[in-house]
DNA sequence: TAGCCGATAGTTTTT
DNA sequence: CTATCGGCTA
């Protein structure tokens, strides 16, 4: 096989992107601006390190965050060379963090077979484990103990050695670690868990440590604005003194702080890793010039940022369209209009998305392009492994593997119902307490007094005694027929073909499914004769590969999802929709601290997301939680020089364009006659919706009105200024209607 | 044990 | 508005 030249694998590459993938064996932090070839940066060094002898597969570790951006690295890579990728350690935090346990369990005080929980499971623990303490919900609610655990564990923090600052949060440092040794007699370990026993076990075990510490020679980290505290702990643990680390990403992208992503992690990097000057990718291939200028000038009113201006040689194309509606319906109809209208001139649904910034939105935009025939995939909600049925399934095979998880038992002993009930399972549990031994347990030795519980160990004995002889598949055959599952769905009365759909679907997956490419087997240790090995490995894919959010791939839809979801994709046309103070930026961000900047970065990473199209929409009025909203403007819109703007009319053909020389004090404001809202009651001159200008507060919306006895009282939204009330009787020659 | 009813809450979510 | 959950009843 030709081996590429090192010439030809640099060949195309900008003079920023050259600087990056031949960088000597320093660490470095590049950062990468939207559509700015950081894929290609990240694959092309890896590839550029092996070709010339710098590194070997086995001294590489690369992580990224999503399994999607590892596998894309990973095809790319075996494009580019002809080794074997498949020994190198490439893949997720978690993935890697997972194949480093299976790999010393021992060390890590787990068991071989240890089963992870996702956020649904770890949620029922945490339920289980209150109900146990006796903890009322009201004292703690189970979500914010979850939130509360996994936030600490992302700090790297166990509760021990955590101090309360009042009595509530003593308590739930109390439960933090009650769950934690819950989880360890279980045999079971959370997201963050992966994360941060791996961390511990490097920081505790000096062979260890050393060893891959003088493994890895190379460091790649993808995304680095989105790690969090212990990530960053735990790459510079396993870098060491030595490993050359390659931090890639955008501080102006970081957009999941709340789940404690730290940007201020890359001027961390910086400092503690000797860079003085971090390597900017500016130059952009993916969007035209007047989608960048509007990008450049949003994210340039954020103050804390390491600074960088995207340029392309592109032209600067089309201008931004711009439409506020009346209200969300017609938002969605403008939408629905435009859609056509491109689809009609040529573009493909799939290469055109709708972006907003929370999924309440979808719904009007859903109802209206259902009507209007579009097909669409709307992204988000329940994913694969994430099904009732699915993880039924799963939890049968997860007993059958590791009886302990207390978990999988309580999922599925009465699912399909066979006769143990609710006073069963407290027996069951009260045994279990007593002597301090799993549901599993404590169910084998009642099942000689109770033949429901005796059929129930049975079918899980006859499991394991398959799993130990059988294939992968054959084992999941036996976990969904054998247990009732199926026949439970068959029989089932109302809309169930659908989940007989999904286990028919989990079978093909376990058919298909080939361990060695999972990724978490690539070591010696794995046994491919051994079947059990396999069953852990789905087990494990499953759980770190949650699957795709919805299916129907292959088909031309148009792309629905939030702002968040949009993050590292790209369309020839985009929509951003919801662009209204309190939505976007969101009511919720703008009272946290910096909430705001967040709000702008991701303002940044939606109109980065569009190659040749961007429409800016929004809506004066806004059905949201049963009561109509009025709102303006975003203050984003507003941050886009208007020389790059092109403002619609929101009538009829949509595309009519307001003239660009209108007097634009406000163009918003400039309603047509054609879309005065309806009769709406007047209260001293004044009517609810109505925009207004306040010499003080400037312009606002009235959102809230009262009758006096003399004149009224407005409650308006300055936006910026905040909500008003108002007496008409004093306010009222401060006051001047503007729409 | 399913099904119904009322109360409740309701940004964003890579693993 | 509307999805979800817990408690209660048939």
């Amino acid at each position: 096989m030709e081996i590429l030249s090192s010439a030809g694998l640099l060949a195309g590459l900008n003079s920023e992107q050259l600087a990056a993938v031949t960088w000597p064996a320093q660490p470095a932090l590049v950062l990468a601006g939207a559509g700015s070839g950081k894929t290609r940066v990240l694959t092309t060094r890896i590839a550029w390190l092996l070709q010339t002898g710098q590194a070997s597969v086995h001294s590489i570790l690369a992580v990224t965050f999503t399994n999607k951006a590892a596998k894309e690295m990973q095809l790319r890579l075996s494009a580019l060379l002809p080794v074997s990728v498949r020994a190198m350690w490439l893949g997720t935090f978690h993935g890697l963090c997972h194949r480093f346990l299976r790999l010393h369990y021992q060390e890590a005080g787990l068991p071989k077979t240890f089963q992870i929980l996702d956020i649904g499971d770890q949620l029922a623990v945490v339920k289980r484990l209150l109900k146990q303490l006796n903890i009322a919900d009201e004292v703690i609610a189970p979500r914010s103990l979850q939130g509360f655990i996994n936030a600490q564990k992302e700090n790297g923090l166990r509760a021990s050695q955590l101090t309360a600052r009042d009595p509530h949060e003593r308590l739930m440092i109390e439960c933090y670690a009650a769950y934690d040794s819950l989880c360890q007699n279980e045999g079971v370990v959370d997201f963050a868990e992966l994360m941060l026993r791996s961390y511990e076990i490097l920081q505790s075990n000096e062979v260890l440590r050393s060893h891959y510490q003088n493994r890895f020679n190379h460091v790649l980290i993808d995304e680095f604005q989105d790690t969090n505290k212990l990530q960053y702990a735990w790459l510079k643990l396993l870098a060491g003194e030595h490993a050359a680390v390659f931090a890639v990403g955008d501080d102006d992208q970081s957009i999941y702080r709340f789940r404690g992503a730290e940007v201020a992690n890359m001027t961390r990097f910086l400092h503690e890793f000797g860079v003085s000057e971090p390597i900017r990718l500016e130059q952009n291939y993916r969007s035209v010039g007047n989608i960048l200028t509007a990008a450049n000038a949003v994210i340039a009113h954020n103050a804390s940022r390491l600074g960088k201006n995207l340029r392309t040689e592109a032209g600067s194309g089309e201008k931004i369209r711009v439409l506020q509606a009346i209200n969300d319906i017609e938002e969605a109809q403008f939408v629905v209009d435009e859609v056509k209208a491109l689809h009609r001139e040529g573009l493909n649904y799939m290469q055109m998305a709708v972006l907003y910034r929370s999924n309440a939105q979808s719904r009007v935009l859903e109802q209206a392009l259902f009507r209007a025939g579009i097909p669409y995939k709307i992204y988000g909600g329940l994913r694969f492994y994430e099904r009732q049925e699915i993880k039924h399934a799963l939890a049968y095979l997860r007993l059958t593997v590791n009886p302990n998880d207390d978990n999988a038992l309580l999922r599925v002993i009465n699912v399909p119902a066979r006769g143990i009930g609710a006073r069963s399972i407290e027996n069951i549990q009260a045994a279990a307490n007593e002597t301090g031994i799993s549901l599993w347990q404590a169910a084998t030795s009642l099942a000689a007094k109770n033949s429901k519980i005796a059929a129930f160990v049975h079918l899980i004995e006859n499991l394991q005694a398959q799993a130990a002889q059988v294939s992968l598949p054959e084992l999941m055959a036996a976990a969904i027929y054998d247990s009732g599952l199926m026949e439970h769905y068959r029989t089932q009365k109302g809309e169930q073909q659908e989940r007989i759909n999904n286990l028919e679907e989990l079978l093909n997956a376990a058919v298909a499914f080939k361990p060695q490419e999972s990724g978490f087997n690539l070591e010696p240790e794995y046994d491919e004769n051994d079947p059990l090995s396999a069953v852990l490995s789905f087990l494990s894919t499953a759980s770190l590969e949650a699957g795709e959010h919805q299916a129907g791939q292959g088909e031309d839809a148009l792309q629905l999802m939030t702002v968040h979801a949009a993050k590292g994709l790209e369309f020839d046309g985009v929509f951003l929709t919801g662009l209204e103070e309190g939505l976007f930026p969101s009511e919720y961000s703008m009272a946290e601290r910096d909430g705001l900047e967040e709000e702008r970065r991701l303002m940044y990473v939606a109109i980065t997301r569009a190659r040749k199209r961007l429409y800016l929409t929004m809506a004066e009025q806004r059905l949201l939680h049963g009561q109509t909203h009025f709102a303006l403007p975003s203050r984003f819109v507003d941050e886009i020089p208007e020389a790059v703007l092109h403002y619609l009319s929101a009538h009829k053909n949509s595309l009519v364009s307001r003239q660009q020389t209108t007097q634009r004090t406000n163009p918003f404001h400039s309603r047509s006659k054609l879309a005065e809202t309806p009769a709406s009651t007047d209260f001293d001159g004044f009517q609810l919706g109505q925009n207004v200008h306040h010499e003080r507060f400037g312009t606002g919306v009235i959102i809230d009105a009262t009758h006096k006895a003399e004149g009224a009282r407005l409650t308006i939204n300055f936006g910026k200024q905040g909500i008003k009330e108002l007496d008409t009787v004093f306010a009222k020659s401060k006051l001047t209607i503007i729409s």
